[in-house]
Parts: structure tokens; sequence; C-alpha cells
DNA sequence: TGTACATCAGTGAACGCGCGTTCACTGATGTAC
DNA sequence: TGTACATCAGTGAACGCGCGTTCACTGATGTAC
């Protein structure tokens, strides 16, 4: 409970994937290592083995976690557009986690947990598509776009945390709304 | 001339820069490594710092190879809709150096070749954009109209090498242009 | 309430590895005269 | 046509580094009786 000089951690877990968000967002997954993070959690270079296996363990279960989060965002938009809005808004706001999901090299992209979170993800972001209006009429047009906007918001984001796209400062939720309602449906 | 056993190479600068390509399309960025390409071109681990300097040096002057094939695939596309299905097709035939272009972080951003490759590579993007018909009209809506296009060819292309279309089988340029065409002034 | 024991979390030393970079060098090439 | 010399390309040994993983261990926690 006091913690600090505690033999036990508390919640090494936790501390682990935060130094993971912390260190992803500014050296990327490349910049990684399984020994600077138990450094930063203050714990043994070999501690985080037990909680994840190895290095591609813990990246799974970050990758899970970014589903998830991903996935009630999606849930809580209130149409199309604002699922849109808010994939961006989720890549700026979480790009550590943003960038390992779409790395399935990095983890174990047949592990259950991350399977179910990425389908959360997934059904989440196509059920906006199906209550445009016309929708009902052409089944096949419904996953044309839903990948458009899809490709939309992900290029965007992709973009903009690359830095090409300097021009837009530091909020980009503007630009994106704009740019999706360049789209029929939209 | 006969090559194998004589001691100069004859054109190592070229042979870093296929085996970095043949590396980086199978391991990513993050797999590549000085002494392996080396050792591809049958040369000392040493030799490859003579061409570029380092690692650095190395990946600008492959991204701006990039840049410059890009510029030229764009630059031959006969319309909005053909640059916008010439960047996925760079993209999928190139998926290294599309891959490294986007990663600033990983060469010298402002090496003086690499931007002006970049730059071309802009000019050819947006040129077709300003041929709209109703471009003249409002030049702010131009950049708009651009950036859409961009974000939603990047954005396809970008979960397509992810893995993350695998419905769409191999050949994606067919998905790309039935999307490009959802965008309005397309 | 107290004690024995199983379980779990974290330790620290050791392993072997491949990496990027540096450096004095040597072999090959081309140019000036 | 021949020779001297400068320049350039590639060598190989050495450096120090941080990494992932393994392993027998010890300290803490909780549960059964």
């Amino acid at each position: 409970m006091t913690g600090k000089s505690s033999y036990h951690h508390g919640d090494l877990r936790r501390a682990l994937l935060d130094a993971a968000a912390a260190v992803i967002a500014d050296s990327g997954v490349a910049g990684l290592s399984m020994r600077d993070l138990a450094r930063r959690a203050g714990v043994s270079h070999a501690a985080p083995a037990h909680h994840f296996g190895d290095k591609a363990g813990l990246l799974t279960a970050f990758a899970a976690e970014g589903f998830v989060r991903l996935a009630e965002e999606l849930e809580a938009a209130g149409s199309f557009l604002d699922a849109g809005v808010a994939y961006v808004r989720f890549a700026v706001t979480h790009r550590a986690h943003f960038e390992v999901m779409f790395r399935p090299d990095c983890y174990h992209a047949d592990d259950p947990v991350l399977v179910a979170a990425r389908r959360r993800s997934g059904a989440a972001l196509y059920a906006g598509v199906e209550e445009l209006p016309d929708a009902a009429a052409d089944p096949g047009a419904v996953r044309e776009a839903g990948l458009a906007a899809w490709s939309l918001a992900h290029g965007f984001a992709t973009l903009w945390l690359s830095g090409a796209l300097p021009e837009l400062g530091d909020s980009p939720e503007a630009a994106a709304r704009a740019i999706l309602q360049q789209l029929n449906h939209g």
C-alpha cells in the first residue's frame, strides 16, 4: 500500500502498459525495450516477463487495450460523420496504441482477447454506415462506403501523425470533419 | 567488369539500395541493419558507410528515391482519379520505399536532395486537383479536395499493406478506384 | 487466534547475440606529364 | 607508351553497447485448518 519500498509493486502490469504508451509515443515501437520499461517502473528487468511472457505478449495486450478503447469511442459517436472524427481523435490522443494496433507483425495477432477486441472495433466502425439513407437498397454499397470512410479517416490520421501535414497545427479534428464531408454519403 | 572476385564492387550503392528494399519489404525498417545489407551485397560490413555515411544516410537516399519514383508515376497519370489509383499502386509495388518515405524520423528529413524529391511528389499530387471543374471558383476547396483524395488513397494503401483488408486479395487497384469515386468531385 | 504451507511476484546474475561506428590499412583506378 | 602519384573503394579488427531470455532464488501474500 505504501508502495515505494515494498517488494511487490502493486500494479506492475498497468505500470508497464502505461510506460509503453509513453515510450512508443515518442520513439515508436522500434524504440521500445522490455529492460527500459522495467527501469521506468522501478523494477528488475526480468519482472515484465512474469506478466506478459515476452515482448510480443506485452504488445499484444497493448494492442488489445487500444482496440477496446477505440471501440468505446466509436460506439459513443452519434453519427457516421462523428465516428470518422472520433477515429481521428483516437489516433491523435492514443498515438502509441494506434501505431501498434496496425502492426500485427509486432504482436500475437491470433490471441483470442486481441481478436475479440479488434472485432468489436470493426463492428463499431461499420455500424454507422448501415444507418445511411440508401444503405438498405444496396448492401454491397455499404461495405464500399464503409471502406471509403475508414480509409479516409485512417489516411488522414496517419499522415497527420507522420508529420506530413504540418500546416494543420495541433488539432486536426476540424480538418478531419471537413474532408469526411467530401464523401458522397457523408 | 567480370565482377565476382574483383576488389571493387562495381555499383555497391545501387546494390545496397536494392538489398534494403528487399529487407524492408519483408521485415520492416526495424529489421534493417547495415551489416546485413553488406552481407547481402557480398562486401565487408564497413563498406556501406563509405557510400552513405551512416544508416540514416542510407535511408535518406532510399526515401528520396521513393519520392522521385512516386512523382514520376503521378505525373504520368491522366486524371485526378488515375493519380489516386497510381498512388495506391505505387504503395503496393514499392512498399519498402512507401514505408520509409513516411517515417521522417528514420532519415535526414532536411537533406536537400530529399526535400526536392518530396516537393516534386507533392506538386504532382495536387496538380490533378487543380484541373477539377470548380477548382477556379474556390481556391480553398482545392486544398481540401486534394487533402481528402490524398488521405483516402494513403489510408487505403496503408490499411492494405498492414493486412487489415485481407478480403481484397492481391490486387487492390480496382477497390481503390471504386472508393476514390465516392469523393464528391471524383 | 495461530501456524503451516502453497502460491505468486519480483530478483539479480549470467548467457550469447547482433548491432553501429571508428580506424589504420591496402588494393584498384584514373589522371598528369 | 610509360611512369608517378593522388584519389577512391573496400578491408578487417576492435570498441562498447543494450538487448531478450533463462534460471535458481527469495520475499510477500493469502488460504486451510
